[in-house]
DNA sequence: TCGCAACAATTGCAATTGCAATATTAGCAA
DNA sequence: TTGCTAATATTGCAATTGCAATTGTTGCGA
């Protein structure tokens, strides 16, 4: 009787990407741990790395989360001594975020972890189905 | 300076999942609120629906996740009347479960709401994007 | 049989997260 | 200028989650 509901489910696209979403995570947490990073600090310093300096709200745009994500995360990064707040040059509401000299020396360990993390995740995969996969999934990620 | 960052992380694997799964969630939490469902009860009435009677260990084993959640999804889903805990046969300390006909009636449209998130989801690709998109998932979720 | 380790489920408590308010500043229109 | 609305960032509090016990049960070996 439930043998449709469990072919829709069963290996259905969402649950997959669940799977492999956690399962991600997992191993980007262990790795993080050496730098003293959490999961959600990761990746506002891997912005502000990359595009710093910038304001929070900035930072909340490209990493799509709300203000008081990114506010917590630089609680945290800052009190790791891994990212300034500095006075905006023309608004005193706003911050300008960037990443200490500290901070800076993470950018390798990062880089190399991504790159790690990314390419385990994939490693089952040909070349060419690689290639694929990223760019349906930008073809359908917003 | 940071351009090899940016491009490693820009459009990396990890980062579109990310924002994928957390849109594909909303989508599903909009779809389950009629239902009076939430994200954490979902999983657990699809895999009561699919595979029952079984026990919540069973249901962990299935779901991949630790028995306390599956413990607490369940506590909302009996409060709802939707799932009944039934004494195991031959364990007095397991618990069978199984939907109660309440929540037989949801299968259906749960049925649909995945099937119609999947589908959306998946619509900016060719029929054979799709198809080699969920082979190559299938590939990489263990 | 007794004792003990493993198993199934639950729960107390701390950490994390999300929402809604708050404080402060900016810009703009009357 | 004054007053009002929007922008920026933060925070209080409630809801959720995760970890580490705890309760009750089972099975096994001494």
């Amino acid at each position: 009787m439930w043998d449709e509901t469990r072919n829709v489910r069963e290996n259905s696209f969402g649950r997959m990407l669940h799977r492999l979403v956690r399962h991600m995570d997992d191993r980007m947490t262990a790795g993080l741990e050496d730098m003293g990073l959490n999961l959600s600090e990761f990746p506002v310093m891997m912005t502000v790395l990359e595009r710093a300096p910038l304001t929070q709200v900035e930072i909340g745009k490209i990493y799509q989360r709300p203000a008081y994500v990114i506010s917590r995360a630089l609680d945290g990064l800052e009190q790791q001594g891994l990212i300034d707040r500095k006075p905006h040059p023309t608004s005193r509401r706003a911050h300008l975020i960037s990443p200490t000299k500290a901070g800076m020396t993470l950018a390798p360990c990062l880089h190399e972890l991504v790159k790690t993390c990314n390419a385990e995740t994939l490693a089952p995969l040909s070349v060419g189905e690689r290639d694929m996969m990223l760019r349906c999934l930008s073809k359908i990620v917003t």
